[in-house]
DNA sequence: TAGTAAGTTGACACTTTGGTCAGGTTTTGT
DNA sequence: ACAAAACCTGACCAAAGTGTCAACTTACTA
């Protein structure tokens, strides 16, 4: 008789896939798609190669599940743009959040960068749409910021480039960041350092008012 | 006898070599060092493999040949932020600067950009060296900036930092910088209004004067 | 124009890779 | 305890990868 859905049945292959998917993301985002070898996320996951293959029918199945978890983590990192906060308050959440995420997820920051060097070829239509979705709204409030007269006016969508570039260059960058910084490493510091120099220099900028 | 070096000699070494780079640049930059195949290197440099190993010996002599070659074409866009000028025109050149640079050698740009990501493996220790001094000189000069009142007191190394992420974004994250201006591709009036937004940003800031 | 170096290349050797599979073991509901 | 599902894996394969080489052509010098 087949077996009913249970618990157990879970957390096995709940922690395989994790331990999976876990590998594949220090894997892929060091070698890219192309470059990583499902041998070694076997090693990394200590898991053999053919029980990968158990959980995962192919390469391409493992690296867009990867891709999906990614884009899922985001979205919190990038909702303190809101139209009732004040926009010094909403940009420097937004900066201190991202910098907190990139920190934190230092490896999937990367496997996004790679992805997206690499010709973006398995970012779905609906992920970018989403991604387009975000900015479309946060640039409707930033609009609406200059409208009222509380921010000067500027592109909207190119100062967004901005901040989202500035914020991933630490993870994505970490070793010409640490040089940069006279660092062997970031640390938590160095991070929040960032925060505060985007944040005031996006918002005052460094020319003294006359 | 031996031959003597001559210029026809080098017309051809020098033209397939040419050819094999260029291929390089664009192939490692789409599909980093791990996942690029010389066969494909070959083909897009209409070469045979065989010919390939003609001039070079293996995959990584290929690579290290175009890193040397990207970072000397770096220190040109770097050359403005010097003491004498005033602050405002030097970061406008800097910045108009680096980012002509990276929509004029987009593959460049991202091939540096994959290496830092999947981690620096084949910048020689004289690279960083250099990276580091370049950085430290500039450094110098906003110090001397900050001192004398002509821009407001800020980490310098932070700023630099926020500047090289800007102006790398469009070439790196071409795909994603178009979703997010809502193009197709990026044109070069793409590119100046990113300089001017980067430029005013930085300068004055998004706030208005109290 | 003969001789030598430079350039060219198809075919080959050897290794690694993604993916398969047959047959095993473990877990679980009844 | 038993059967069924879930899980595990060593061994294997075809395809693709890197790098080699001997034999060939082309270019140049004296």
């Amino acid at each position: 008789m087949p077996r009913e859905h249970n618990e157990l049945d879970e957390k096995i292959r709940e922690r395989n896939v994790r331990l999976i998917i876990k590998a594949g993301i220090e894997i892929f985002s060091r070698k890219g798609y192309d470059g990583t070898r499902i041998a070694e996320i076997a090693e990394a996951s200590g898991l053999p190669k053919a029980n990968v293959y158990y959980y995962f029918s192919s390469k391409e199945q493992i690296y867009t599940a990867i891709i999906g978890h990614l884009l899922d983590g985001w979205d919190n990192a990038l909702k303190y743009i809101t139209a009732d906060r004040e926009p010094a308050e909403a940009f420097r959440l937004y900066i201190r959040a991202k910098l907190d995420y990139t920190r934190k997820n230092i490896a999937e920051t990367r496997l996004f960068a790679s992805e997206i060097i690499q010709g973006a070829r398995f970012l779905t239509k609906k992920d970018r749409q989403h991604i387009r979705d975000v900015t479309d709204k946060h640039v409707a409030v930033i609009e609406g910021w200059i409208a009222e007269g509380k921010i000067l006016p500027v592109d909207p969508r190119h100062l967004f480039i901005m901040l989202w570039a500035s914020t991933q260059f630490y993870a994505e960058f970490e070793p010409i960041a640490a040089d940069g910084l006279k660092k062997t490493r970031l640390t938590v510091g160095d991070y929040e350092m960032a925060a505060k120099t985007i944040a005031e220099t996006v918002l005052r900028g460094v020319l003294p008012h006359e």
